[in-house]
RNA sequence: GUUCCAGUAGCUCAGUUGGAUAGAGCAGCAGCCUUCUAAGCUGUCGGUCGGGGGUUCGAAUCCCUCCUGGAACGCCA
């Protein structure tokens, strides 16, 4: 807002540009000594021909000295100091309605289905789905702030061949696991302990071919088998949503688009897209530049590029998808772009409104995982020992607290969910325990505990002081010689303002990327201010003309906060 | 081999329509708790922005090339 301001202010003296170009140009300096923004002058010199120092000097003697805005050319830039006491009325006053909501709602109902999550039956909810689940349940947060409808849908791995072998290493090696009480990781053993035996005994991969064949063909005895190992492993994965605080709208399992392939084989082949290759029936995509789409394999049946296919339509034309997006790893890429290619033949424009939101892939020890081998790292593993953590910590620093089980898991979580979110998505991860449990620096539990020191100053406030707070700064808004406004133009409190100024644009940047990161690094900015000012400005002082505007300051920050969090999906105690 | 992603301080990373002296955190070192939570604050150390060319008044950012790491590249998802 403040940067409209000074924008707004420039538009008369720059012909060349609207209001809107200079609020595209306007940085923030790197010092502060600076100024509060700056205006670059090299396009605008190469379009007058003068040199940059030049139009600067010009601009800022044009432009000239008024009590709400003083500029200084230095080298190419034209430096902006506002007077802190005007621009804070027109902050505050503009404060006011965006305090409400922080963004702007574009998204004017659109429905957005999101993929996100989608683990695999019989496999361990490992650290590395962590990732599509946060960046998903962020990326949805986002949408619905902004406007949006989203769903979320998380698409399980629940069919395939694998359950063939599954059913295959159950028959051989599982007779005495009581399945009512089976865990993933006792499926997991199975299916490592199928994957070794196989190496030197190839008639286990025929087995598990023809149980998958018998699940296919609806034989009672794979069924139940297979529906056990969904349910005891959906429950498991439940047991991480509810700690992650993540839901779903739809949990449809790829099982679910069995019977809805024929359809899109049906029209493949009506539109004269199928072409037989090598055995298989593929869509070519040689004018697309991309290798063909296999859509049928030599022996005739489906695979994973059909049901994507069947998905897709599925949710654009059932759940009446505007947006398909698709929080996968990067991975599979070439995947979605095939499968956009293909349904752009089949002559469907939405696919132009499919995004692939791709993240890089989670390491452990310089290696990535492998879940034939069991080389897994369980998030429930995880998740305990910072949850540990986050105990012996409460337990040294503030064993009087309230709730410590409560805090501990909400502390421990977070500095997980933030530990992946910080950093831009596309970055191949190398998980190391070490760093997800430190609770130093820019991590989740720093801006926890801001939040929560803020939270615990706000909570002595007196009635009185609160009722005040609800008129005090309408007064100030219209009293230009109020003290208030005077108490919120130290340093500390002006770099605070200026930086909850910036919360709408970043929340809107952070959706147009797919960047969660955008809103942590935003929200560590934020709370690095703040400890700042905690540190420099004592709040509960005796004088009110100190204490409201500081305590008003403290308010919109801990919201900020906590809305920034909420927006990462990690919880936010008043106290830690 | 082809395509895509990445390479910035010892480590992990910001820096995205090209702009001021390349910024944080961790680790290290030195300070700050009789004052609202020290999971904090302050200071300090630390850089051939992978190498080399080019475009430009100006390049970590754009183009070319090479090096390194990773991923994908037809019957797994």
């Amino acid at each position: 807002m403040l940067k409209q301001y000074v924008a707004e202010h420039f538009e008369p003296y720059i012909p060349e540009w609207h209001a809107a170009d200079i609020l595209n140009v306007l940085e923030i300096p790197p010092d502060t000594q600076l100024g509060d923004f700056a205006l670059p002058v090299f396009t605008l010199a190469k379009l007058r021909r003068k040199a940059p120092p030049l139009i600067a000097r010009e601009l800022a003697e044009a432009i000239g000295d008024h009590s709400h805005i003083k500029v200084q050319a230095v080298g190419g830039y034209v430096n902006v100091f506002l007077n802190r006491k005007e621009a804070l009325r027109a902050f505050l006053e503009h404060w006011q309605t965006v305090r409400a909501r922080y963004a702007e709602p574009t998204g004017k109902g659109e429905r957005v289905i999101i993929d996100m999550s989608s683990p695999n039956i019989a496999k361990p909810f490992g650290v590395g789905h962590l990732r599509s689940t946060v960046i998903g349940q962020a990326i949805y947060n986002l949408y619905v702030k902004h406007g949006y409808e989203a769903l979320r849908v998380n698409h399980i791995g629940d069919w395939g061949t694998q359950f063939g072998k599954q059913i295959a290493a159950y028959k051989r090696w599982g007779q005495d696991l009581d399945l009512d009480r089976a865990t993933v990781k006792d499926f997991l053993d199975l299916y490592v302990r199928f994957h070794e035996e196989a190496e030197h005994d190839p008639a286990l991969e025929h087995e598990g071919r023809a149980w998958f064949q018998k699940l296919e063909s609806g034989d009672l005895e794979a069924t139940r088998l297979w529906k056990i190992f969904v349910e005891r492993s959906l429950k498991e994965f439940d047991r991480m949503y509810a700690r992650l605080g993540v839901s779903f709208d739809a949990v449809l399992g790829e099982s679910f688009y069995n019977d809805k392939m024929d359809a899109v084989i049906a029209q493949l082949k009506e539109k004269g897209l199928l072409e037989e290759s090598e055995g298989a029936h593929v869509v070519r995509l040689d004018d697309e530049g991309l290798p063909p789409c296999i859509i049928l394999k030599s022996d005739g049946t489906t695979i994973y590029a059909t049901r994507d296919l069947a998905t897709a339509m599925y949710r654009h034309d059932v759940m009446g998808g505007d947006w398909l997006i698709y929080v996968v790893g990067q991975e599979q890429t070439l995947h979605f772009r095939q499968i956009i290619a293909v349904l752009k033949k089949m002559g469907y424009d939405w696919a132009d409104r499919m995004v692939h939101t791709p993240f890089g892939l989670l390491r452990f020890a310089g290696k990535k995982l492998s879940t034939r081998r069991g080389h897994v790292i369980f998030l429930e593993d995880v998740l305990d020992e910072a949850v540990a953590r986050a105990r012996a910590i409460i337990e040294e620093k503030n064993p009087a607290l309230e709730d410590k089980e409560a805090v501990a898991e909400a502390v421990g979580i977070g500095a997980i969910i933030f530990n992946d979110l910080k950093n831009s998505r596309l970055h191949d991860v190398n998980f190391s325990l070490e760093e997800a449990l430190n609770f130093d620096g820019e991590t989740g539990p720093y801006v926890q505990y801001t939040h929560a020191r803020v939270r615990t100053v706000l909570a002595r406030m007196t009635d009185e002081d609160r009722n005040v707070l609800e008129e005090a700064l309408p007064r100030a808004r219209s009293d230009q010689d109020s003290p208030y406004l005077y108490t919120l133009s130290t340093d500390p409190a002006w770099a605070l303002i200026k930086s909850l100024d910036r919360y709408p644009e970043v929340l809107q940047e952070a959706l147009i990327r797919h960047e969660p990161s955008v809103v942590a690094r935003y929200v560590l900015d934020l709370a690095k201010e703040a400890n700042r000012f905690y540190h420099q400005e004592r709040i509960l002082v005796q004088d009110a003309a100190l204490r409201l505007p500081r305590l008003y300051l403290m308010q919109e920050v801990a919201k900020v906060l906590a809305d920034g969090l909420d927006l990462l999906g990690i919880p936010h105690p008043e106290q830690i």
